[in-house]
DNA sequence: CACATAAAGTCCCATATGGAACCATTTGTA
DNA sequence: TACAAATGGTTCCATATGGGACTTTATGTG
């Protein structure tokens, strides 16, 4: 760590890297809360996301596809797109994708034959150690702003927030 | 409010809203930190845009425009860029769009000619009007799951995250 | 048992998006 | 003063994205 962490640097980094604005629209915005979640989460997926594109050939939907095979093996394209909100159609682009790269595998559901259970293949482990550690290093960037209490704080709130969103979220069905 | 808040059923309404892959990747995921924020942001801005675009045909770009230039009257594309981080030909469109519009207007800077000062029209003001209230209600919504302190706390604590970003956010020029 | 309805997944096509080359203007420097 | 490099902005074009129609399989209802 190389710079003080004053508030007053805080914000003259914050005009230096990402402009004056940025100060106005994150403070002083009546929209400033849901400004921060979304320049947060701006900021941190949209340059993984390229990293991984560039040096993996791996897109978004392909990462949480690959991802939530390790999770939750014999998942359906469907659940993908509940977890996310994105369209069926491009989860099925995805699929076809890591099924023709040999990442993943698809079968039948002999029980309804409309569910294509998917899992990962070898091939799709082995990418995962590669692509994973891109996301684990950015998320530990993002927290070490924060102490341990403070992390742990952090982290109860914005899952009551998040839990909460049943209430207030309604994913259109596709 | 409907629903009773207990860990039990939130987890239940979670699982119902968004499918069981939710509660492993919100809670049981090496990524969960990572992956709330990103959830949140997501079933935020997604739905909130496409309602915008549906009602007043406005996109995601041209709102942050508008909106930035509430709030600071005279700023230049290459300011939108660095504030969301979107390459400035999405930008440069989405100007052109407003000004074809008649919802902002634009200037040249006589001190740097290739400086095109933006402000709003008195349109740009009505459709604010229009459109920003959308946003707020969302952030209402989301904001109500904390109490008063909790909201005090997450939103310090958020903002302490927020503004360490210099630290391991490097944009990338465009 | 029909037959309407729904759900999982795919395909087509129009539109949105972003990289790269470009123009105009300004700045740095020999 | 000349001329290379940088900056704000636009345009071109290839690719990504998502709505809507479609297929297949399952479910509900008379």
């Amino acid at each position: 760590m190389n710079k003080p962490d004053t508030q007053l640097s805080a914000s003259a980094a914050m005009a230096d890297t990402f402009g004056a604005l940025s100060l106005l629209m994150l403070d002083d915005s009546d929209l400033r809360h849901a400004w921060r979640v979304n320049f947060l989460a701006n900021f941190f997926t949209g340059p993984v996301y390229r990293q991984m594109g560039e040096e993996f050939g791996i897109t978004r939907p392909e990462f949480v596809i690959l991802y939530s095979l390790k999770h939750m093996p014999g998942l359906v394209a469907q659940d993908i797109c509940r977890v996310t909100g994105q369209p069926k159609n491009s989860i099925s682009r995805a699929v076809s994708d890591l099924l023709n790269r040999g990442l993943i595998e698809r079968a039948t559901d002999p029980e309804d034959k409309r569910n294509k259970p998917l899992s990962l293949t070898k091939d799709g482990w082995q990418m995962l150690d590669n692509i994973e550690p891109i996301m684990t290093k950015r998320q530990h960037s993002m927290r070490d702003a924060l102490s341990k209490d403070e992390l742990a704080q952090f982290d109860a709130l914005l899952r009551k927030m998040v839990f909460a969103m049943p209430h207030w979220v309604t994913p259109d069905q596709q």
